[in-house]
DNA sequence: CAGATGACAAGAT
DNA sequence: AATCTTGCCATCT
């Protein structure tokens, strides 16, 4: 049976190189519409071991979310998204519209959104 | 099994 | 623009 944090990493692993979405977006396309937050507490579970690019994800400011919790990797996130591309501004900031991930037609159709 | 834990987002101030 | 509420819950120990 597959958990719902599973799904929040499979809808994660479809995000391309170079491209974000944000922790709302996430949850929406794992069926978990109005609960952004569990997309955060299931990428502060991942590891390495499970393959899921878990620095493409961001929050809806267009920022990295920081929280001393997570062990500097916040930072690494920011360096993972310049390796693959993406500005960010002198704020942290980067603009959504330009690199915001859009699902293909068939997800959201499958999905009914 | 009860309590602790934690990467959000939108609206109000 | 920055800070403060409020809603929200699967996992781990």
């Amino acid at each position: 049976m597959t958990t719902t944090y599973e799904r929040i990493y499979d809808v994660v692993r479809q995000i391309p190189s170079g491209r974000v979405a944000t922790y709302g977006q996430v949850a929406e396309l794992a069926g978990l519409i109005g609960k952004p937050r569990l997309v955060g507490y299931a990428l502060y579970r991942v590891t390495d071991e499970m393959a899921v690019p878990w620095h493409r994800v961001i929050n809806a400011k267009g920022k990295v979310s920081r929280s001393p919790v997570r062990n500097g990797t916040d930072y690494l996130q920011q360096a993972l998204l310049e390796d693959e591309g993406i500005i960010f501004n002198n704020k942290g900031k980067i603009e959504l519209s330009t690199y915001r991930w859009h699902p293909p037609i068939e997800m959201l159709e499958r999905l009914e959104i």
